[in-house]
This record gives structure tokens, sequence and C-alpha cells, in this order.
DNA sequence: GCCGTTTTCGGCCCGACTGTTTTCAGTCG
């Protein structure tokens, strides 16, 4: 059975062939297809094998034609037509558009004249001089094209959004410190805080552009400057992180920070909006003018290459300093950044119907930390305090089990004596804050806990997660926690599908039915904070949402300094499109507790 | 190839920068 990302990848790939023999319009429709099947809630062969054809075309971007190339690939493996485009360009596709600079038009050029078919094929002839003599290509291309090969290698792609934050908040600090810049902020999809990010973008409003560039592409930790012009410039940090800065005048700032920040399909939402009203959306804001084809003809002439900002705009211009003002424009309530994927945001934004998403300071508490009397490096009591900082009013201590034994695993007896010495804490710190017994107990193969039930009903937080097995069948996974959830003492399942982002897939596990289960037996799920883990990811925080599943977000922290270490489990609830509601550490200690022990 | 209170044709988001050109195609976001 093929699953969606692979009937998405052969759509995908079909519009990049049709783009390089310049077919017009149908690679996008393609592309879009692709993009509405990865996105599908439900296995594509599932809806074909239920729904037929006509399922097929209920889905968004598909019509007649693709419903048909996707019936041919579920049905016999292959498709015809692909194979046919395939003959014409036979290349690796997929790894060389991850060049740099490389699109479907120079892979195609590079193929028909020197054999080029994949990433080996091209290190060779940048190697042996050949591309510089293509027409079109120069020796600049060439060394772009090692560079980019030599990129690959060494970091492989996307960043986490926890290791990129610091490193955009730091340069957006430094770049606002400048003479002349009034604004500058970070944008993109670090701005919506997805989980990985491919580089950073940041927006600036200067009177002194030349200033602010020049600055941004020699700081000391650029690699290497991949372009710079009087509005836009970018840069590789020497980490292999891209950088774009932009800047735009004060007017378009909130027009531009709608476009910046994305995504991509969020912002061809709104023009298509714009468009229906016969206004236009760029970032420079929104305009009456919708004569696209006069400012076109205008900017080639005269204006090409000095901003696009032109009096003419100006006139009719009807938003755009700030995004509030667009949206509003538009008849919509504002988008915060996290939902602007383009999933139905938009929609409920017109109906004046978006959720109130849980906000960044709305955390009482913290449900899992680990201390030294296991894999931590800090006391229980310096974990207390350092969530007592951290603004927090209860913080649950939940080390190891015993079959985690490399970690110091607690036994019976050994949990029995922490509980006592939390009792002794809690009474010394005086109701400053209140320190919960907890335990994150590991699930063993059949199911069961690694603590006797005798225990787990004397501890205030009783979270659960696997540790091992990590191969089991996703029949035997499933079957494996819900039966842990179905203990009444289990209060939360930690990290429950256990991935390690860009390192480990998550282990082969129906998380629907995890959260069917989790609304039947009252059990919380976990949005782990750890920059690693992000677990549970934003889709499947949504359909706890939609269940009304309710969810905790945890540090996971393993020392004082990471206690508190929410935003990023924040983010990722925002992203889910999580309310205060949804999140039971957001509520008050005895409200939270009540679920707990009540829920079941 | 898709889509539709501008609905079965005729649109399809839009602009900046680079490199290689000498007016622009390709790529990117």
């Amino acid at each position: 059975m093929l699953s969606n990302l692979e009937v998405a990848r052969v759509l995908r790939e079909i519009g990049e062939y049709l783009e390089m023999q310049n077919v017009p319009f149908k690679p996008r429709a393609y592309e879009k297809a692709a993009l509405a099947v990865e996105e599908l809630e439900n296995n594509v062969s599932e809806i074909y094998g239920s729904g037929g054809l006509k399922a097929l075309e209920e889905i968004p971007g598909v019509g007649v034609s693709i419903a048909e190339k996707i019936e041919e690939l579920l049905k016999t493996g292959k498709l015809k037509y692909y194979e046919q485009l395939k003959k014409k360009t036979p290349v690796d596709l997929s790894s060389l558009a991850r060049i740099e600079g490389l699109g479907p038009k120079s892979i195609k050029k590079l193929y028909r004249e020197l054999g080029v078919a994949d990433l080996k094929d091209l290190e060779k002839a940048a190697r042996a001089g050949k591309i510089r003599k293509l027409e079109g290509f120069g020796e600049k291309s060439e060394e772009k094209i090692i560079k980019g090969l030599e990129f690959i290698e060494k970091a492989g792609g996307r960043f986490l959004l926890g290791s990129v934050l610091p490193t955009a908040y730091m340069i957006e600090e430094r770049l606002r410190e400048l003479p002349g810049v009034e604004k500058a902020v970070v944008a993109g999809s670090a701005r919506r805080r997805k989980e990985t990010i491919g580089d950073i973008d940041i927006l600036v409003i200067s009177k002194k552009p030349a200033a602010a560039m020049n600055y941004f592409t020699n700081m000391p930790e650029v690699a290497r400057v991949l372009a710079s012009g009087e509005t836009k410039s970018s840069v590789k940090l020497s980490s292999g992180l891209n950088v774009d800065v932009r800047v735009v005048p004060a007017e378009s700032y909130g027009a531009a920070l709608n476009y910046f920040t994305g995504s991509k399909d969020h912002n061809v939402a709104l023009r298509r909006i714009a468009v229906e009203k016969g206004w236009k959306l760029n970032e420079y804001g929104l305009f009456k003018d919708a004569d696209q084809r006069g400012l076109h003809a205008e900017r080639r002439g005269k204006i090409q290459r000095k901003s696009a900002f032109s009096r003419r705009e100006s006139a009719s211009m009807i938003a755009g300093r700030t995004e509030e003002e667009i949206y509003r424009a538009f008849g919509m309530e504002y988008v915060e950044p996290e939902m602007r994927e383009n999933t139905g945001e938009i929609e409920l934004a017109q109906k004046h119907k978006l959720p109130k998403l849980v906000g960044y300071g709305d955390l009482r508490g913290d449900l899992q930390t680990q201390t030294d009397w296991t894999d931590g490096s800090d006391s229980i009591e310096d974990m207390a305090r350092a969530a007592i900082k951290a603004g927090l009013e209860y913080i649950a201590i939940t080390d190891h089990t015993k079959r985690l034994a490399m970690t110091g695993g607690l036994d019976e007896k050994r949990i029995l004596k922490q509980m006592d010495e939390i009792d002794v804490l809690n009474k010394k710190l005086g109701g400053k804050i209140k320190v919960l017994k907890g335990t994150e107990c590991d699930i063993l193969k059949d199911g069961s806990l690694d603590l006797p039930d005798g225990v787990l009903s004397k501890l205030d937080v009783v979270g659960a997660s696997v540790h091992s097995l990590f191969n089991l069948s996703e029949a035997e996974q499933t079957a494996r926690i819900k039966k842990a959830m179905s203990n009444p003492h289990v209060d939360i399942v930690f990290h429950p599908t256990g991935r390690l982002i860009n390192r480990r897939e998550p282990y082969k596990v129906n998380v629907e039915e995890l959260i069917s289960h989790a609304k039947k037996t009252g059990t919380i799920l976990e949005i782990n904070a750890d920059a690693n883990r992000l677990d549970l990811k934003d889709d499947y925080i949504r359909k706890c949402v939609e269940a009304g599943v309710k969810m905790s977000i945890d540090s996971d922290a393993h020392s004082a300094g990471q206690v508190g270490f929410l935003e990023l489990g924040i983010a990722q609830a925002r992203r889910g499109w999580a309310t205060k509601d949804d999140i039971v550490n957001a509520w008050s200690l005895e409200k939270m507790l009540k679920f707990l022990k009540g829920g079941k």
C-alpha cells in the first residue's frame, strides 16, 4: 500500500518535469495536489478504497485527471505518465533540486549537455570544470554548486527550532540597535514556530538600509554572502544556517511582516481574497489598484531595480502599516502566526471564530522533570527553586523507574523514600510552590507498568512512557500503550510517539487510536517541550483539541536550568490550535489535580 | 490541470536578486 507521502512525491515530481518543459500552469496544479495529498488526514489508499475516484476528486486541488493518475498509481504501483516524463529526463530530481540555486530548468540543461543524473555526476562535472562552460552557467554558478554539494553532505537540511531561535533573536537584537533602524523582527517559519527551520528571515524598517545591510553581511558569524542588495540580503552562517534580511519602508511594515511570515499557502490564500475584491496584496501593502499589468509595465521601465513602492501605489493603499490593519481590511480576525498554514484558519478568521490560543505566559506548572535521583543533574530542591524563579505554582518530580536501569531508575522502595523527601521539602518551602510527587513510569512490553499499583496510587502525577521495544508492529505498540492508559492510576502518556526530530522516526503507533482511547479513559497526552522531541506534534495536537482530549505541556527538564523551558511546547500547542482549556497545566493546581484523579 | 455568488472558459500571487547577459531567464521565498 502506498503512503500519502509516496503518492505526493510522484505528483510533485511530475510538476517538476512539466516545469522543465516550460509547460504553463500545470506544474503548480501538480504541486498543489501533491501538497493536498501530503496533508490528508486519512490514507489516500483508504480514501480510494472506500469512495473510489469520486472520493479522490473531493481532495482540494485534485480534479478528474489527477484523480485518475492517483488511481493508476494505487492500483498498479506505477504511473505511465510519470514514467514517460521521467524517460525524457531520467534524473534524481529530488536530490538535485536540493542544491541551492538549481531548479528544474538548470537540471534539465545539465542532463542534456553533460549527462548529469544525480549528485555524484553533478560533483564530477563541477570538479572537472565542465559546468562553467555551459551557456547560461559560469564560474560562479559552478562554485555555488560545489558549495551546495558540500553543505548537503555536512548539514543535510533543516535545523531544529530550538537551536535556531537564540541565533535569530540575537541577530534581531543587534540589528535593532543599529543607528537608523526603527524595527527589526524575526519573521518566516521561525515566527510561525515551525518545529524545523530552513532559514531565518528578519524584517527591518530603517531609514539607512545600506548601513543595516552592510552590518548584516559583515557579521562575524557570516561564512558566505549569498546575495546583497539594497532591500534584500542573504548570508550563510558558519553553522550552515541561512539568514535573509529584508528592508521595507515603515508604511509597509505590516504587509511585509505578513508576507515574510508566511506560510506561502496562507499568503497565497490572502492574495486570492484580495484579487476577488479587486485589490492587490504584496509585501508593500494592500492596494485598491489591481491593474497589475500597468504596474508591471511601469516597473519594467523606469523604476526597475528600485523600490517597488511607487507614488501611484501609495495613493491607492488600503492597509499595510500593521498586520492587524490588513486582516481588518479583509473583514477578518487577526490570525496568530502559529496558525498561518492555510489549514482552515482563514475561513474561521472570516467568520470571527478563531480559537483563543493558549498564551506564552499561561502555564502554571510543569508536570515532567527529572532529578539527580535518576538521570537529572540537580536535586529536587534545586528543581523546585528553579520553578519558583520561572514563575510556576507547581512542579511534578517524575524520575524514571527501575526498568530504565542505565538511569538508575527508582524501584518501589526508593520512590517511597523520595516521596517522604518531597513532603519535607514542601514544608520547608512554605507554600512558595507545590512540589508534586510523580513518576515517569516505564511501560513494559505487555503494557503493564514498572511500578505496582499500590505505589502508583500514592502519587500525585503518574506519567507513563515507552523507552524500549521501538520496533514492535503498529498493532502491538498501539495495544501496549492503550493497555497502560487503561490503568486507572496513569494520568499522562509522556512523549507519546517517541520521535526525535531529524534523528529518530516515531515508533509505529496509531495515534488516532490513542487519542480516542485517551478520551475514553480520561488520560492526558503530553506535549513534550524538549526541542528534540516536540511530541505530540502539531497535527496530533489539533486532533486532540478536536476530540476534546486534554494535554499537558512539560519541559522534561533534566537540570534546573531547563525548568520552565516550556516556550517551545507552548508554541507547538499553539500550532495545534490549543486553548488554555485544552492544557491541564494552564489550570490552577486544584483544578488540574481534580482532573487527574477524577478524569479516570 | 484545477476551479467557480465574476461558474464550464479563462484565469491562475508576486517581487527581488543573481549571473550571465546587453535585456532577461531562472530561482527563491
